[in-house]
DNA sequence: TTGTACGCGTTATCAA
DNA sequence: TTGATAACGCGTACAA
């Protein structure tokens, strides 16, 4: 248990002030060389280390950036914390990271700590049921940058990162169309949230331009878990016409989906296309292989934490940035494509 | 940007000293009810935020906990994280996450930052190629906790969390002896990690207890990516005699190497059994199902982090602990189980 | 180029 | 029960 070294112990060693020792290990222009090189030289052999806590308080600036997410693991998610702390490390910022685990009320809490850790920028991936901003305020009013990501909201002074969820879909349902789909049922989540909002506005367009009506029924709202995908799959079974055509807004759920139905003879894709939302490993292990959307989590991570630091840095104002849309694309795989068209 | 609230704002409010205010707010007993009341009436109410460097910088103390994982996007570790997190949060921690991305370079930059964040304990799980634990020792003389979980290494001071690599790999390798493989092929990693040599260890011992032979050629070392596994099958495929049974230290390789086997016609189980390892979500979905040994990852995270914050309390001292073992097991499924057997 | 002196916001100590 | 004061370690305006 020794005691830390301070840049008072190094300046008392060498007979000099501690303003010059600060300086020093500041690349400070205003310091001689050999002052410097000495300086360091001994701060390197004493061992010392810089007290951040000390150099946050009185530069008011931490170097911190706060990320809350529903769920650290999900493929899509952990490929997004990769991609962020990776960007965070190499500008040098430290990330803490805390999980809404989908409740308002963890979503709350964890902005509190954020703001009391004095973050320097928030990321924020909505939980599900989150349906009021308030806990963002007091980033804002104190000029804390805040980030959307993923689950964003429409906020004036904030930036949100996302793909085109509504063309995305729009694409899925409409290649699930070009196969010959009639009756076309959609797998989604709480509505609250933008990217799925947007994908049923998108499955709705794509209905309505390829003449296809629009059943509220086949509408199942979840919260995208494997159970969920069963159950999706157990009430699928029972409707009279079948669904010919599936759009889940995930992987998991669209993989347990189509196994319960495989369980029960279904045949895929010539009794049911499915289509599923996110290009995750098991995307492309599932038999037949999962279309699906390939959303770039990684870069989106990156994208959202160089786009913070670039605005700490006065490089950029994400205030008038709205939106970043990164690229998706359908990739086409062998669980939607119809050997025959009916 | 408004100017932060503290402690001296509500002292003069209230006409008070800053000492009666810091006392209410910590729930300090020497306070007087009604004096307490106020205070934390008008602290709300001026929207006070206690500034956590200030606090850190007096008590010489974090309330963070430093995480390094090797990577964040995998199954596995994310489970891990998502254990941490939970965990952490409970017990009002904050998580600072980084990634070594498997090189010792970026682990002992990571370990750097996490000594200057003056973290309360650091949690590690080591890097492929780390040969040193120099990194870890300013925070052993400073009596700052180190944990180790999944990929460890002995250390007198610091507590490992870990399962019985050893047994697993046993368990695995008879289990494929007992379904009548006699050329049993093993696809692992670097053999500096615990992990990976405990389980090559378990491999020849069950080769033994088997009356196998051992032969050096079938120990693949690899970084078990995806594309390793696939190489991994391209080997298999040019040896003569080919092996009839396959364990493989990870989930991602087993599955690729599988489908890459079964591309060339390869029968599983018949041909050449596989037992993966971790029970990751494309273990369920594989055709057919993959043989595995579940790694409870969650609970690993959990453990980490509560072992840490008793020993923080002073409940328990970790460097009594030298290990924690969790259970695991051999989940079979299709991909080992032979119909008839040779 | 170097040093003096103070402030960042909190908490511990001691005294009243 | 409350308050005055110092200290945590660093960075910076100002002075030399």
């Amino acid at each position: 248990m020794d005691k830390d070294i301070t840049i008072y112990d190094i300046a008392k060693e060498l007979d000099l002030s501690p303003t010059t020792v600060s300086r020093a290990l500041n690349d400070h222009p205003a310091v001689n060389k050999n002052t410097k090189q000495k300086i360091c030289d001994i701060a390197a052999q004493m061992g010392y280390r810089s007290n951040i806590f000390a150099s946050n308080l009185r530069k008011q600036r931490t170097n911190t950036i706060g990320v809350i997410v529903p769920r650290l693991n999900s493929p899509f998610m952990s490929s997004v914390m990769a991609g962020m702390e990776k960007e965070a490390n190499n500008a040098d910022y430290n990330l803490i990271i805390t999980q809404s685990l989908e409740t308002m009320q963890k979503e709350i809490t964890n902005a509190r700590t954020m703001f009391d850790s004095r973050v320097d920028g928030l990321l924020v991936s909505l939980a599900y049921e989150t349906d009021t901003m308030d806990h963002f305020e007091p980033f804002i009013s104190k000029g804390t940058p805040v980030i959307f990501y993923d689950r964003v909201i429409e906020h004036n002074q904030c930036t949100s990162i996302v793909i085109d969820n509504f063309q995305a879909a729009y694409k899925a349902t409409c290649h699930l169309a070009k196969q010959g789909c009639k009756r076309i049922l959609h797998l989604t989540a709480n509505q609250k949230r933008n990217v799925y909002a947007d994908r049923l506005k998108g499955y709705r367009y794509a209905l309505i331009d390829n003449n296809l009506p629009f059943d509220e029924s086949f509408v199942l709202i979840t919260n995208l878990s494997e159970e969920a995908g069963v159950e999706a799959a157990q009430q699928i079974l029972k409707m009279q016409p079948m669904p010919d055509g599936l759009f889940v807004s995930n992987d998991t759920a669209a993989v347990s989906c189509m196994r319960e139905l495989q369980k029960a003879g279904i045949m895929i894709p010539d009794d049911i296309a499915v289509v599923g939302f996110n290009n995750d490993p098991i995307s492309r292990v599932i038999e037949p292989n999962l279309t699906t959307v390939n959303y770039p989590g990684y870069e989106m991570g990156e994208v959202a934490v160089r786009s913070l630091i670039h605005h700490l840095n006065g490089l950029s104002d994400i205030t008038i940035t709205n939106t970043i849309t990164l690229r998706s694309e359908l990739i086409v795989r062998a669980s939607s494509l119809r050997t025959k068209i009916e």
